[in-house]
DNA sequence: CGATAATTCGAACGTTCGTTAGAATTAGTA
DNA sequence: TACTAATTCTAACGAACGTTCGAATTATCG
């Protein structure tokens, strides 16, 4: 809270007014990052129907607005379980959403090219890939987020695409 | 070091008896870790020369030990950045060693194979769906290290081996 | 046995942390 | 202008933290 005091040229007291507590401020950055980049992917989803475009969108929208956030993103990945019951359960849904979200488009392209994989596996190692970034991106060096989506999205879908078929 | 000290049921002070600060202690797990890691890897790459062999053969031992020391796991990803200066160099050396091997691996498959792909993008991909598992990996739900190295050497490979040719 | 070394501990140290009381200041309004 | 409400601050509280001092205990060995 100190550090933040610094950094926001408020004083310290002064943060209490706004925020009731540190886990409160901690709970309203969660919900707001999360809850941001879920709107955004409905809206950018909307009218797209081809499952790997939908997919290569998903990959983008997260991509795009963690590597523009990389403190939101250190954040929701260090303090993930920081928060204690009431606000835990509350961040949880929404994660939970968001993960629905992925677990249907890759459903659907299952579905429709009628390929045999774990969903829960290759779920997870999308999010792996997409969220372990946040260690290694480095914008001096590494492209930016387009490319790195369209070669993120390249591996992730020719490792589902050549999955056993029924 | 209060929580060390109740598990471990040795008192706070005789802790320090051991350990001279915190940081050397945390220091020493990352080290004993790494090192473990990257010999038992070594030991089992000697002999297999097929590159694909040699890649899951990488996954597989990653897993296994880190599904094997959940704890260490976290305490790796989570105190990454914890170290100071002389600490912090050390261990990052043998992060780099590890991260090399791996990058080697992808080499010689691209060798092999002819195949074009971004090495760095590729091997962070891969440590990003392996390293992400201690977020949700669940020893009741979820299988074990053999099964999901096979399942995410699936994903991978497939990645990367139909990647444009030369 | 006695003496030295190795080990373990209770109790505290100084610092940092999250938080708050209460005063000072500023903005809004009549 | 004078009064109220909103905002911001200084200064501190109590708890938790990493660490250390010096005494107590235990092991080692002549």
């Amino acid at each position: 809270m100190r550090d933040l005091s610094k950094a926001s040229g408020m004083s310290l007291a002064g943060l209490y007014y706004y925020f009731e507590s540190k886990e409160r401020l901690l709970f309203l950055i969660q919900k707001h990052t999360f809850t941001t980049v879920v709107q955004r992917l409905k809206k950018r989803l909307a009218g797209v129907t081809d499952p790997e475009q939908r997919i290569r969108i998903f990959i983008l929208n997260h991509l795009e607005y963690f590597l523009a956030n990389p403190a939101a993103m250190k954040v929701l990945s260090h303090e993930a379980e920081a928060l204690k019951n009431g606000f835990a359960s509350e961040v949880a849904a929404i994660k939970r959403e968001y993960y629905r979200i992925c677990v249907g488009l890759m459903d659907e392209l299952k579905r429709e090219r009628r390929l045999e994989f774990s969903t829960r596996i290759a779920v997870l190692s999308l999010f792996g890939m997409m969220n372990w970034i946040y260690t290694w991106h480095n914008p001096r060096v590494d492209a930016d987020a387009e490319q790195i989506a369209q070669e993120m999205g390249d591996i992730f879908l020719r490792g589902m695409m050549n999955s056993t078929r029924r």
